[in-house]
DNA sequence: CTAAGTAAAGGTACAAATGACTAGAACAGA
DNA sequence: TCTGTTCTAGTCATTTGTACCTTTACTTAG
């Protein structure tokens, strides 16, 4: 009886964003871990691992987040139970998987290794089992949720400017915005806060510093039970 | 090593709109089961059960819904995950729940017996483990879904009258809709199709029937691969 | 057969949100 | 002081959403 048991796994799709050059444009990366194991051995793989009986779901999701990556999101959430019959060659498995958010500065800190590298989102090598789908859901769950919530916020620090607010909507979304525009309907949501200090440093007119509504919610999930 | 692994199990919660009287608005049922066993023998709870070796989570939702009620849905979708350590005392057990949609003439098909019952979704007793608070957010699902999607249409049956389709509207979404607007913005989604019949026996203007557009995308998920 | 009642179906008027655009303000660096 | 750049405020046309009104076409009562 228990012998027929799918086997349960957790697993992470985690974002961040990255500058490659002064001009060029941010754009989503992912830490990839490679495999030791088979099936799949050699290949990058999303970071996971099964869970224990203390913890719950997303528990298991950060903790085994921050031991194969040493990351702590700044945004985590369920993102769907994968469960097909072929998707592990040999076993059968359920993944329940997540996807989570870190600012740069974080994403930074966690260096990368032998095992783990990151990669862009949107040019990724073949990688186990079915992750490749399972990433590409990801990004469109994080992009839908990009127009009518606030979670851009989870890829910045406390403070930023508006322009790199903006920055964060065009590199998920992918298309320039309006500057004006978009002051215009961040300010009407109320979802920011300005503060008395400015950035200087720029050869520009020094931009406002603005930071979070804490009274907010960023990700209106609805009546979820943390699980 | 297998010992430690949780129980894993799908359950559904499955809507279907009923019309008390001719005149009351119709609102949302849903059916629940007679647990027989401990924990929580006697309480109402979700349909489900364990999943086979041989079938994905979605088959499983539904081969256990057939069997304990009897229902075919017209939509099924993956809810949540739900596994937090205590929500099941004595074991642990992961639920992956899906929540569904009968249309009013199946639903009535599928006859009540001792052990499975419908209840008005916004009226439940106290039920097994976690089951309240998941039908609260299906509920909310469902509800957030009705506003950027066109599901409504799996409450209905081939053919109907835009004034149906506006009652489900209503129902779901708790508020009447003006008539007039309603039709305008169906009309402009182009998710509905008119045909040349129309439907007599009301004392008023014969209203024309619909169908959906079957080049619709109705549920709007995304790159989802099925699971 | 006619009048009354009802909902369908089409249309108008106003408010709010959005998108394209203009222009002055405020800095750094030359 | 001049120049390049971005910040920031504002205008205007268009689209979208909401409230409400009118006519049409049927059924039923008398």
């Amino acid at each position: 009886m228990l012998s027929t048991q799918p086997q349960l796994a957790v697993s992470t799709v985690i974002f961040a964003l990255r500058k490659t050059g002064a001009e060029s444009p941010a754009t989503l990366w992912l830490p990839l871990v490679r495999r030791i194991r088979e099936p799949f051995g050699g290949r990058w793989a999303l970071p996971g691992g099964p869970i224990r009986a203390s913890e719950s779901l997303s528990d298991a999701a950060g903790r085994n987040l921050l031991e194969t990556t040493a990351l702590t999101p700044q945004y985590l959430e369920q993102l769907y139970a994968f469960g097909t019959v072929e998707r592990s060659p040999g076993t059968r498995v359920v993944s329940i998987v997540y996807w989570a958010l870190v600012e740069a500065e974080e994403a930074e800190r966690a260096a990368e290794g032998e095992n783990v590298r990151w990669f862009p989102a949107d040019d990724l090598p073949e990688l186990a089992f079915d992750h490749n789908a399972i990433v590409g859901y990801a990004l469109w769950r994080l992009r839908n949720k990009m127009e009518y919530s606030r979670i851009a916020h989870a890829f910045l620090g406390e403070r930023f400017t508006l322009a790199q607010l903006r920055e964060v909507y065009e590199a998920v979304l992918g298309r320039p915005l309006d500057p004006a525009n978009f002051r215009r309907q961040i300010e009407a949501t109320k979802s920011v806060v300005a503060t008395e200090e400015r950035q200087s440093g720029g050869r520009h007119r020094p931009p406002r510093l603005f930071r979070y509504n804490e009274s907010f919610d960023l990700a209106d999930n609805g009546p979820l039970p943390h699980a």
